[in-house]
DNA sequence: GATAATGTCTATTAATGTAATAGAGATAGA
DNA sequence: TCTATCTCTATTACATTAATAGACATTATC
């Protein structure tokens, strides 16, 4: 899995969409100016989102765009999916299966991989925009709260080694 | 993240390597053709390997390549990070800095995103060649063994979630 | 020391994907 | 009607990825 730029974007737009929430229609230019994103690309952006249902628009006059659920219903694994494809650390998923039906081997290469596509999902699915934006976001609450279904939070352990925090 | 096809390719070969640790140089041309691969790319992945001191050549005739290590002592993360990078989920880790340093909003936005970078890494890092390949690698018996450091089995739960499984 | 087998290295290409821009069209409010 | 705004299609520039080609260097063996 890979966010993409375009996805970064989205996920901007959705979190000032989501401060303004119940605001009225935002303009595009709002948007952008707000979040500094390329207007135009912005504009194929929030098209997408619309299409997914996902946010509303009204057009002429006046318009502009507003989610259409509230801040806490909207997971970022819905925007990432639409945005940049399924979660699966692995570019094409049909090519990889084949060779797995190919190769007894390779089986559990291909179910290492769906276990880290698992644990991404789990975070993504679970972490709402009302999780990451508005006045009560705050870094310090994330996993302690809002998680909706109650059986799962122990199941993301927040605890972090010493040597998983390797990158650049 | 994103495992391409290169990365891909660098794990099959090294799995191929890992079945036959211990046998003594193997050829390029029999790496590739065991598991398929373009033989004039591999070549260059082996190289980025052997550069990376995971694995080892012999040069001339009866040349070949071998790991360096034993099986058991080689993580997915270490091949995966050689070749496509740090396994973090958005692409230009600078950029995004530079965006959360301008605006505090978004910090909780980047703290999901480590919290995916450190969920993946944590099991490719407690994944080695030997859990996923040779005679004895079985998928079920992953996350039940082989776990290097202790206190760590725990931290990587194996149940999964019905609602999370939703890629195509 | 000649020969054949093999890894090393550099360059190049083709295909694809990504980010972004341009501009004409449709709709709604004033 | 006029103007502001979303809608939609096309196009472009650029970067990345996957793959190929070919000359060169090294080693084993006869």
């Amino acid at each position: 899995m890979k966010i993409s730029q375009k996805g970064l974007y989205a996920l901007q737009a959705m979190m000032m969409l989501g401060r303004h929430y119940q605001q009225g229609a935002i303009k595009i230019r709002d948007i952008a100016y707000e979040e500094n994103l390329p207007e135009k690309f912005l504009e194929l952006i929030l098209l997408e989102l619309k299409n997914a249902r996902i946010v509303e628009s009204a057009r002429g006059a006046k318009g502009g765009y507003q989610l259409r659920r509230p801040p806490s219903e909207i997971r970022l694994s819905e925007v990432i999916r639409l945005i940049d494809g399924p979660l699966a650390p692995f570019g094409d998923a049909e090519q990889l299966r084949a060779l797995i039906d190919r190769d007894a081997e390779h089986r559990a290469l291909y179910q290492v991989f769906l276990d880290v596509r698992d644990a991404a999902a789990r975070i993504l699915e679970n972490t709402t925009l009302a999780d990451i934006s508005g006045p009560g976001a705050d870094i310090s609450k994330r996993g302690r709260r809002q998680r909706k279904k109650k059986q799962e939070a122990s199941v993301l352990p927040m605890v972090v080694h010493g040597n998983v925090n390797r990158e650049k």
